[in-house]
DNA sequence: ATAACTCCGTACGGTATCTGACATAACCAG
DNA sequence: CTGGTTATGTCAGATACCGTACGGAGTTAT
């Protein structure tokens, strides 16, 4: 068993000859670059090796919310697989990195397969509907200072560091609040010793200290993104 | 081509053939019946015809917000086809109805084919993350008045009927609110003559006005619904 | 009929977050 | 170094919803 280079989740616990089939690509993602478009069709799929990037819907009135984050345990476009061809929500990298884009069609062929690649991409689709379906109770349910705490944990994990870039404006969005209401939550944050924050960059001081004021959330989104590929006997322990 | 008596989007949608392998047992549905459970093993697929049924996460507190529906068109226990051995999230009827159940071992096996069945199935759990991700989204930026009219819409289709038993309280829960708020806010969409009730019993008496007062949700979620058995090309038009 | 229970109306102080505005500070381009 | 731009701090009034409490009205049990 040849050990693969790859960082990517997935990636990782296929074998050479799936990778060889799905025709993998380099790719850069640069700050802020749009990796899908609402209506865009889906022509490839893409696997984050390092980097962040966030799914949204975007409302009438222009504003936004987030519903996804994607990192190293990621494939972005995985709804191809399920049959839709175009994109519903925007999706964006938040913090530069670097994957492998595969195109849809030969992600589709495999996955017909009906092999590893087809059980975790389903995983991972698995893994997603957990997250979204967390985010939606939490939006509804928990304080502000809790879903940034949890959002920053996210981020972090994701993207595996502890400094990045990102201002509060793009937090509020994110959150679906208003940025001075960033700006006073994370300046108790600040505080508090849990993070420290300069023009447009944050460094997570205290991980224990984050999870733990911020919501039970956190934790179950965790254990879902980082353990999808296994069966899920332990993950309900 | 035989016409089958289904009344699920799903069932409806397969031909005999396929029906039979499913081995689907008639199945009632009592009100506030859990179909599901955290962390019980999912050992059946239900399929419903009549009735309505929610889907909610529970956090440490006690308290539980809704993140998915059920109606007609639903398949409920699909996260079992995506590699998810127990539930985790509590499933259960709103609104008395029927269906068919269908082991899932069944379920898994005709799946496993690649056939129609598994690409509704698909279609489905994109369905359902759409339904997820729009109410991740709803709930962080909508008012308690439009995401009411939200899930009274939402429900309304999902069971095919206008008037339905449930009682303030448990619309509290639903849309993560508190009673109190449900009562003021049931009272305005009252006096609006958008809905009628009574102790425990909801009328709809105008869909359009309720849909003018509610989210844009409310039409992005529905269209999901409506149409997950087709290709969505038309879907975002 | 009466009691017990469930559901709904309402009120009121408290808090979180909004809205909008303004001021300050860091960074960037010239 | 200077002016323009972007990011953050802060504040004050408005609003939405919370948390809690109590009363009343319909429903069921005895």
């Amino acid at each position: 068993m040849r050990t693969s280079g790859f960082k990517n989740t997935l990636l990782k616990a296929l074998d050479g000859d799936t990778i060889e089939r799905l025709r993998l690509q380099p790719i850069k993602f640069e700050l802020k670059h749009e990796i899908e478009s609402p209506g865009d069709p889906i022509n490839h799929l893409y696997f984050l090796e390092e980097g962040m990037a966030s799914m949204t819907t975007t409302f009438k009135d222009g504003s936004q919310v987030e519903v996804g984050m994607f990192g190293y345990e990621s494939v972005i476009g995985v709804s191809a697989l399920m049959g839709t061809k175009e994109s519903l929500n925007r999706v964006y990298t938040q913090i530069a990195g670097h994957g492998y884009a595969c195109r849809v069609e030969d992600a589709k062929r495999e996955f017909r397969l009906g092999g590893h690649f087809q059980f975790l991409a389903l995983r991972y689709v698995q893994a997603q509907l957990v997250q979204a379906m967390q985010s939606a109770g939490c939006n509804a349910k928990h304080s502000f200072e809790q879903r940034l705490a949890r959002w920053l944990l996210i981020c972090a994990d994701r993207a595996n560091i502890d400094t990045f870039k990102i201002s509060h404006e793009f937090l509020a969005d994110m959150l679906g609040g208003r940025r001075p209401t960033i700006s006073t939550t994370a300046g108790i944050l600040k505080r508090k010793g849990l993070i420290e924050y300069t023009r447009g960059e944050i460094h997570i001081l205290d991980v224990p200290g984050l999870t733990k004021i911020s919501c039970e959330c956190y934790q179950i989104i965790k254990d879902y993104l980082d353990n999808y590929t296994e069966f899920d006997t332990a993950m309900t322990a």
